[in-house]
DNA sequence: TGCGCAACTGTAATATCTTACAGTTATGGG
DNA sequence: CCCATAACTGTAAGATATTACAGTTGCGCA
């Protein structure tokens, strides 16, 4: 639907967006480009697995983002439910197709109506440092009106929304975030890694072809530089946060 | 570009594809339907972090596979090193923009050309359960021929990779693909978070309200299952496979 | 030249994990 | 009723990790 023209135009925008502002910006053109009435966007650090931390930027009514957090309903959430399980968007409609929706995510979806989020779409972003996003767009009107509207909208949603989460990384990466990512030196990085594949301190030694003292120095090193406090909560957290990654092959 | 009803169509034969086969068949429908002469759809699999699970379905000249294999193309090919930093699509053409690029990847890309992948467009795809995907789409005309046609189809390849993507999982889950993805029991997965986190035997005992000798055994039956060798291996393997998971807050 | 830092190494005491032994209790399905 | 499985517990020996001590070497930068 959207010309691509007006793809390019948000793609720059989402590359000189400067500050939390910016993207804030950035997805309230988004939303209005594409004939929503609000929008939000969350996304997860991994610097926890437990703890993680957490930016929202949030364009909803004020109303209800406070009684959704004062309901705690981010747990029960099927959006997000949704996001944290698949990586396709959903259209909020398809969720009372499910026969298998319980009663409280039901309740969310209710209530959110009767604050003006009456039908919507959410999309999820994964990154590349184990963060977990979610874009979410909605509109006053009803899922009959806006369904062709959203369904058409969604391919450049999706897209669109992978930059808006790069803009965000790159705040993360500028420090304008308060979200630590440390960088590990080159040994921390292997005995990091070997130590996941389940070595020992020894073993790692011998690979590398150093002492096993020093193995276990590094290691130290690199879990003082993560924030753990054992060598399991070290590779725990390299490992989440992209630190330790997946080669295609 | 392409219509909602041609996206709706792939989306269907997304959800209906049965085996590799049928994967295979929707990316080459896709390519021919967007305009583009080759594809190649990899992935990996976080099996182990050094050795993971790849599975390729590649439509990609044979002279072409034999070439990049036999040449060990993959640790340096551009577009793939792309894909592991970054969510955003790569335009091949894009990198040649690129004043840092090396002389290794370089080569990788003229001798494609020669194979007949003059112009395309690599796809990240990030699934949830750690797996690393990557869609490629390439034609044997000029960019400057291409360029309008990729910039237009991206938004729909985008979106259609995620469900490509999931077509995959689902056989992976179904177990027509031997990637082993074990299951928890919750005890085993509460014991595996807060270890995690940094927790000792003892503590993850207290918190649990279960004696220390319990938690040790939760633990040991959980890296039994995911063929560990240690309590690291086993909560790297689990946070890499996505077991052990992010929550949005 | 002095400073910071990555990389390297050693010893020793203590904490924690790993393995192997040997069980009990409760639940659900064939 | 039997069997498989989750969940639970205990002891003890040996392997590994953690912490604290105390260093050396080489590199890049101000």
């Amino acid at each position: 639907m959207g010309s691509r023209t007006q793809i390019d135009g948000f793609i720059d925008m989402s590359l000189h967006a400067d500050g939390v502002e910016g993207v804030q910006r950035l997805c309230a053109a988004l939303g209005e480009a594409y004939g929503f009435d609000h929008f939000i966007y969350g996304a997860s650090f991994p610097t926890s697995l437990i703890k993680p931390a957490v930016l929202v930027i949030s364009g909803h009514p004020e109303a209800w983002r406070d009684h959704y957090q004062a309901c705690g309903y981010l747990a029960v959430d099927p959006a997000v439910q949704h996001c944290t399980r698949s990586i396709r968007p959903l259209i909020w409609q398809d969720l009372m197709l499910d026969p298998k929706i319980d009663e409280k995510p039901f309740t969310v979806m209710q209530e959110a109506r009767e604050f003006g989020l009456v039908s919507g779409v959410s999309l999820s972003i994964r990154g590349s440092r184990g963060e977990l996003g979610v874009l979410s767009f909605s509109s006053e009107r009803t899922a009959q009106q806006t369904r062709s509207e959203i369904d058409s909208a969604i391919p450049d949603l999706y897209l669109l929304s992978a930059y808006v989460h790069e803009a965000v990384g790159r705040l993360v990466t500028q420090g304008s975030l308060p979200f630590n990512r440390p960088e590990l030196t080159a040994r921390e990085h292997e005995c990091l890694l070997w130590a996941a594949e389940g070595k020992t301190s020894w073993e790692i030694a011998r690979i590398l072809g150093i002492s096993e003292r020093t193995a276990i120095f590094h290691l130290q090193n690199a879990a003082r530089r993560l924030n753990a406090s054992s060598r399991q909560q070290a590779v725990a957290r390299a490992v989440s946060q992209g630190l330790i990654s997946l080669q295609l092959g």
